[in-house]
DNA sequence: AAAATAGTGTCTATAAGACATTATGTC
DNA sequence: GACATAATGTCTTATAGACACTATTTT
């Protein structure tokens, strides 16, 4: 009925934080570009202080894990709201951490453009382009956390609706479009056959483009078939 | 640089290893028929002394998560061999283990029905049909740990070739469908040609049959586009 | 009218469901 | 030859890719 046998480890979360961001061009003849981008915030502690690293901390002996992702999410960066998380994988690797063993267990979380808020928080933050961030040196195996999330992400988005909660509540066919494109890589042709059946359009258009406005549409949520 | 402020959790983990075992059917002019069937042992000490729980153990602190969960299996079971493994979800609500913060990391384990050897193992231990246990009072949350296994098993037979993990190595095409008749409680129509990229044909048949003997096949692992 | 993006239509290839038919062994 | 399962064939429907064409707005 004991438990104190066992040395413990230290238990911690981690947040692969994604948005969309829309690039203006300088070209004023040219439309809007998206990114990907994960939210990092500057370790202001050793070890590895200085490095970019992922949200997260230390988890207390009373608290539900999936509280404390949000909570430390929400202390260091200001971001809160209702968005769209889930839990990852959980990485335990002896030397992943040298202050000894520290077990972190992962999340992802998708934020539309207008339904979170990030003012405040206590670290130095920002939203990097995730190629950037998957060719810097971010602190213990982060790299390789967002590579996971990104592949997690990228296979949720061929057989589910996951891609509406990284648009806003009212968008184009080409923004959902243009994430597809974003994340494999290659031109979505006939997209909007493949995504009718989610969304219902608004019978309104997009405002402030420079030619033929576009079409606004929503999520239908309910038809999750 | 310390990590002394902070209580730690016990971590643990627990793997769900599935089989199909190949019921003979009393009428002997009916052909056998398959069951899912998840490895259980009995709980030898307290808490919930006596219950079936799912294979796994204290992690030590110099030990990989991963080779935790093979080391356990082995000594409580007597499961040894090379079979499919993958880490499923992290569950660590505060209340779910009575001696104080339990942290478990489960997995998913897929054997072929040759190629593991379950001999020894300190618990006693039951393969047990799921249907069954997922209705039993097993210890702590393994009914909801197997329920969210099952889930994953079903989702990866849709898109991968996950299925052959729990197949021999030499199969007909009657057994790989009556796999997946078990798992979807659907019959499956024009089975062959769903999984004729997976499979090569062995020119051979099997023998022992009542009826016409069926062509055996085995997994053209390469063949994962 | 030109430019540029928004949106539709058509053909084809492929995959899946329903269902009928043929094949081949055991008894 | 009856029986039961193994295996194939055919039709239909749904979906996806390639690609051409039309529509609508700004400049």
């Amino acid at each position: 009925m004991s438990l104190k046998n066992y040395e413990r480890p230290s238990l911690t979360t981690d947040i692969v934080l994604f948005r969309i961001f829309n690039m203006q061009s300088s070209n004023t003849r040219k439309n809007a570009y998206k990114r990907l981008q994960v939210l990092l915030v500057e370790r202001s502690t050793e070890p590895q202080k200085g490095k970019w690293s992922l949200p997260g901390g230390f988890v207390n002996i009373d608290e539900e894990i999936g509280d404390n992702v949000l909570r430390k999410l929400k202390e260091k960066t200001g971001v809160t709201g209702d968005f769209y998380t889930e839990q990852l994988y959980t990485w335990g690797n002896i030397d992943r951490d040298e202050r000894g063993r520290v077990i972190s267990v992962s999340y992802m979380g998708l934020v539309k453009p207008e339904t979170y808020s990030n003012s405040g928080g206590t670290e130095k933050q920002n939203w990097m382009d995730v190629e950037i961030a998957l060719q810097s040196d971010l602190a213990f195996d982060h790299v390789e956390i967002i590579k996971y999330a990104i592949e997690r992400l990228r296979g949720k988005m061929e057989y589910t609706d996951i891609v509406f909660n990284l648009l806003p509540d009212e968008f184009t066919i080409h923004d959902v479009k243009a994430i597809y494109e974003l994340l494999f890589y290659k031109r979505q042709d006939n997209f909007r056959r493949r995504i009718e059946k989610y969304v219902e359009p608004l019978n309104k258009t997009k405002t402030g483009g420079q030619f033929r406005p576009a079409e606004l549409y929503r999520w239908r949520k309910e038809s999750n078939e």
